[in-house]
DNA sequence: AGCACGCCGACT
DNA sequence: GTCGGCGTGCTC
């Protein structure tokens, strides 16, 4: 008798048992997709084994094959299994995720893929951080490590964070390889024809986004993760996979050859580098560097006796100077409304919670000061306690009072502000204002760049906010060769000094020190358990009850340690109420582990219980 | 997830 | 007395 093992993109853990018929023998194979009846359900099952034996009683026939061979190769059932078990979601929704739309909802494919001999090669984990601070000479790298690739018969996945982007990324290849690749991403109209060319190896350069990291390449030899550091690489739903670590699984499965190329790399990505777990190259800019300046707001607000001072006379004087010279300039200021946190004009401290050493929160409703981390709360202090002098302020800029205080100050000058998805046009206007959207919208070179407002970037409540900083300050810098102008709160701010003595070292190593104190990563892991449900009262109540029982077995069990239980970043969404419990620990898959053990019989009723391994 | 089974409140 | 509320447990 011949029995295959089935997993479902459903939720529960499986495999399921079902016996083959005879006339399935033929076409049965590991990788399939088969019909299979599930409860009273016909459901799409994966087979993910076959053998001549089973421990279940009663076992139902496969009612039906859907493909002529594997969809799913050996390699790509190995990654599925391992992110299942990284990310501590069940194997047949890691092989959903994997998938097409179509072919996950049964869609019959009429090709017979060829089954693919698997080449042995010695292997050593090959992968390499470029940190590109030269105005993108690393695309000279990612075209000739493709070119080799290519002509060693081998194939490319290469990612970028936005769909703009893979256009471009095709662009170059076609024009500096002559080699035409193909765009795969997720809810393109022609996902699955797409995707079957690249299986039957009609493509072998795959350009894409996140998804785009299961792309079915045979014999693969390199993927190249470009803007490593982005957060779309992380996805928002379940699982909450990152294509980084998907990239460092399959590499390591099919023997490839990883790239991560960024101008700010992630702290993950650099900390690897440093301990010479991946290899690590600097592409320097050095002729072409801007001038940098940094001026400190406290002084020139003591100096003209004014609060919320926009533009210093320094800066001032730079954009007339600007001006004069027809240079375009850029004004940047982080999202508009209100800063969130306590800061203290004198001494430039920010009031930090006494147990996380993170940003304290203001609420202004509450007039409440509070740790995101682990709840602590106070009422904002009438003196600063590092310099005693009576100066706590909540500061902030609106974005149209800049925009009125610019074209008042500067009456003959063109503005511009810059919303989102607006095409930078350079022609028709000499002042630009706007956000962080502006990196990512043009590589137009500025005669000047004003960093208005940075300082509500570095003083957010969560650990991420100085790297997120830092990735903006860097793609500014790279705007421009002439000059860049920061006006701060904090001029002291180790993300300032390592632009002005242009060593992105100094920054990465302050960083580093910072996050090893607190046991952030890269020297841990976290994993968010997250409860939601319509009833705010069961919401609470359930997550209490996990929360104690978490502690419970976590605290006797150092590996993993249960932080806290807060309440979810926007509490209330959509009608439903979200909790959510933080834990730590070396190994993700001790947590997911230690999660599944625990969540097992844990009653839930009318909540969901979703985890995300590694949340950004 | 989704659905059936099962045990406590207001109704023809 | 029953209809139906959702809490609990299982799916080869």
């Amino acid at each position: 008798m011949l029995y295959a093992k089935v997993v479902l993109g459903l939720p529960v853990e499986g495999p399921f048992d079902y016996s083959v018929p005879s006339p399935l023998h033929k076409r049965i194979r590991e990788g399939v997709r088969v019909w299979i009846q599930f409860r009273d359900k016909r459901k799409l099952g994966y087979v993910v084994k076959l053998t001549g034996t089973t421990n279940i009683e009663h076992v139902k026939p496969i009612l039906e094959t859907i493909d002529n061979s594997p969809i799913l190769d050996k390699n790509m059932l190995l990654l599925t299994k391992k992110l299942s078990d990284y990310y501590g979601c069940s194997w047949g929704e890691a092989i959903e995720t994997a998938l097409p739309d179509a072919l996950r909802k049964g869609k019959k494919i009429t090709n017979n893929i060829e089954e693919h001999k698997y080449i042995k090669r010695k292997y050593k984990q090959d992968a390499v951080l470029i940190h590109d601070l030269s105005k993108g000479a690393r695309w000279d790298i990612y075209l000739s490590e493709v070119k080799e690739t290519i002509s060693n018969n081998k194939s490319v996945i290469l990612l970028l964070p936005d769909i703009s982007s893979v256009f471009k990324a095709k662009e170059a290849i076609t024009a500096n390889l002559g080699i035409s690749p193909v765009i795969l991403y997720r809810k393109q109209p022609k996902e699955t024809e797409e995707w079957l060319k690249v299986k039957e190896s009609e493509f072998n350069i795959v350009i894409g986004t996140r998804s785009s990291i299961f792309a079915p390449a045979n014999n693969l030899g390199l993927v190249i993760i470009d803007d490593e550091q982005d957060a779309v690489y992380k996805q928002d739903q379940v699982p909450h996979y990152h294509a980084r670590e998907i990239a460092f699984m399959r590499i390591a499965i099919e023997k490839a050859k990883l790239i991560l190329g960024s101008i700010s790399p992630s702290l993950e990505s650099f900390y690897l580098a440093k301990k010479s777990k991946i290899k690590y190259t600097l592409l320097p800019r050095i002729k072409d560097s801007p001038q940098i300046k940094i001026i400190d707001m406290r002084q020139e607000q003591r100096y003209f006796k004014q609060r919320n001072i926009i533009l210093s006379k320094y800066l001032q004087d730079c954009i007339v100077q600007a001006l004069d010279g027809k240079g375009k300039i850029l004004l940047f200021l982080n999202r508009s409304g209100f800063a969130t946190f306590a800061s203290c004009r004198n001494c430039g401290t920010v009031l930090r919670c006494p147990r996380c050493n993170i940003n304290l929160v203001y609420h202004f409703k509450d007039n409440i000061l509070n740790c995101r981390y682990c709840n602590f709360k106070m009422v904002p202090p009438q003196i600063c306690p590092s310099c005693n002098s009576a100066y706590i302020r909540y500061l902030g800029i609106g974005t149209e009072k800049i925009e009125s205080e610019i074209s008042r100050v500067f009456p003959g000058a063109r503005v511009s502000r810059l919303d989102n998805l607006q095409d930078v046009d350079t022609e028709n206007a000499d002042i630009f204002i706007s956000t962080a959207s502006i990196i990512k919208r043009t590589d137009y070179n500025f005669g000047l760049i004003g960093i208005l407002s940075i300082d509500n970037s570095l003083n957010r409540i969560d650990f991420r906010s100085t790297e997120k900083a830092f990735g903006l300050l860097s793609g500014l810098l790279a705007l421009t060769d002439k000059k860049v102008v920061i006006q701060t709160n904090l001029p002291k701010h180790y993300c300032f000094r390592a632009a002005e003595f242009k060593d992105t070292n100094i920054f990465y190593d302050e960083e580093l020190k910072q996050r090893k104190q607190l046991g952030f990563p890269p020297y841990r892991h976290l994993c968010l358990v997250k409860l939601r449900g319509s009833k705010e009262d069961s919401v609470k109540e359930a997550s209490n009850a996990l929360f104690d029982r978490l502690n419970k077995y976590g605290g006797s069990n150092k590996s993993v340690k249960v932080v806290s239980l807060n309440p979810g970043q926007p509490e209330k969404l959509r009608g439903n109420f979200y909790w959510q419990i933080l834990i730590k620990a070396v190994s993700p898959l001790k947590i997911v582990k230690f999660l599944k053990l625990h969540l097992k019989n844990f009653p839930h009723s009318g909540i969901i219980v979703t985890i995300d391994v590694d949340p950004i």
